[in-house]
DNA sequence: CAGGCTTGTCGACAAATGATGACATCGCCA
DNA sequence: TGGCGATGTCATCATTTGTCGACAAGCCTG
C-alpha cells in the first residue's frame, strides 16, 4: 500500500508563493548562512534548482523576503497610548503565529552574516527605522526612535539568549510592566 | 631586494596565545560562520592546520575565546552611581581598543549561528547574566538585570544596523543622556 | 656535532553549498 | 490526440570549509 504524497499541482505562481513563504519562515528562525536552498526547497516539496531559477540567487530570495514581510512593521498599528504595553508584551512573551515583530526577527537573525548584513542594514533603515521615526514624530524623533528600537530589539536578543530559563509568571509580568512604562515614556517624549 | 618578513620565533606558548588573540579579534568583528580557520591563521602568519592542532576544533577555539575574554565583563567595575553614564557612553559612542563591551560583541555577533548559539547561550548566562544579576542585587534583580541587559545589547545592535548614518553630535549627546538615565533608574531599582 | 623531540607546513580529502544546463513530465490548445 | 510551452527534476560543477596525516625545519640536549 503505497501512500504517495499528493503531488503539488503545476502552478508556477502558487509554487513561487509557497517558496517565498517557506523562505520567510526559515529566515525568521535561522540565520542567512544556516538556511540552505535545499532546506527551503524541502519545506515546499520541490527541487532546490527550482528555487534558484525562480529567484535568481539566494541573495535575491533573501531580499524578496525582506521586501515581502517588510510592508511596514505593524508596531504602529493600534492605539498610540497602548504602544508600550502592546510591544512589551510581544517582545517578552512572544506570540504564536507571526506576531508584529516577526519582521524584526528576520533582520536580527541575519545581522551577523557578512553576506546578508548589507541588505539587512538597508532594509532596516527603509522599512523600519524611517517609518518608525516618522510615526514617533515630535521633538528629537530620531533619538527617541533609536532608543525605543534598541530596547525592543535588545529584548528579542535577550529572549534568544536566556530562552532556556524562564522567569516566573510574576516576574514576567513585572518585567512587562517596567518595559511598557519605559517604552511609553520614550514614545511620549 | 627581498624584504622577507621576520619569521615568528618557534615558541608554542606564544604562538598559541597569538592565535587566541587573533581569534578573539576576528570573532568580535565577524560571526562564527564568517570566520575561517584560514583567516585566523593568516592573521598570525601561521598555517591553518596549526590552529586545528592547538585547539582541537573550531568550536573548541570559539569556546576558548569565550572563556578567555569572559573573565567577567567589567561593566561592574567602577562607581555604581555612574553606571548609566559609563555604559551608555560606550554603547552609543563605542570605544577604540577593546572596551568593556567587547565581550558582549562576541556573543552578539554569533548569536545567529546554529553551530555557535548553544555555546553563546551558555556563556552569556554563566559569565554575563549571572554575575550581572548578582551585582545588581536588590528587589527583582533578575528582572532588572534583564531589562538593563536588553537595553545595552539592543543599543549595540542598533549601532550595527544604523552604523552608516550618524546622528549629529548634539543628538548623540541627547541619546546618551536619556539612555544613561533609563539605565541608572533600572539599576537603582 | 648528531640525535630527537618540538614546532610548523604542505597536500589532500570529505562534506556541504550555491548555481547551472540538460532532461523529463505535465497540462493546455489546436 | 498530438504537439508544444510551461513546470519541475537530476546530475553535476566549482568553491569553500574544517580537519587530518605525512613530511620538513628548528632548537635543545647529550
Amino acid at each position: 500500500m503505497f501512500c504517495e504524497v499528493a503531488p503539488r499541482p503545476r502552478n508556477a505562481e502558487a509554487t513561487r508563493a509557497a517558496i517565498l513563504t517557506a523562505a520567510r519562515e526559515r529566515f525568521s528562525r535561522e540565520s542567512y548562512d544556516d538556511v540552505g536552498m535545499r532546506d527551503i526547497a524541502g519545506d515546499v516539496g520541490v527541487d532546490a534548482a527550482l528555487v534558484s531559477r525562480y529567484f535568481g540567487s539566494k541573495e535575491d530570495l533573501f531580499l524578496k523576503v525582506l521586501e515581502h514581510c517588510g510592508d511596514g512593521p505593524d508596531l504602529m498599528d493600534g492605539d498610540r497610548a497602548t504602544f508600550g504595553d502592546r510591544v512589551a508584551r510581544e517582545a517578552i512573551f512572544g506570540s504564536e503565529h507571526d506576531g508584529q515583530l516577526e519582521h524584526l526577527l528576520v533582520l536580527l537573525r541575519s545581522i551577523g552574516s557578512a553576506k546578508a548584513s548589507e541588505l539587512v542594514r538597508r532594509t532596516a533603515d527603509e522599512s523600519f527605522f524611517s517609518p518608525f521615526q516618522a510615526w514617533i514624530g515630535g521633538h528629537d524623533a530620531p533619538v527617541r526612535a533609536r532608543l525605543a528600537a534598541a530596547f525592543i530589539m535588545g529584548m528579542e536578543v535577550n529572549r534568544e539568549l536566556t530562552g532556556g530559563q524562564t522567569l516566573t509568571r510574576e516576574q514576567s509580568e513585572n518585567m512587562h510592566a517596567r518595559m511598557a512604562a519605559i517604552l511609553q515614556e520614550i514614545i511620549d517624549g
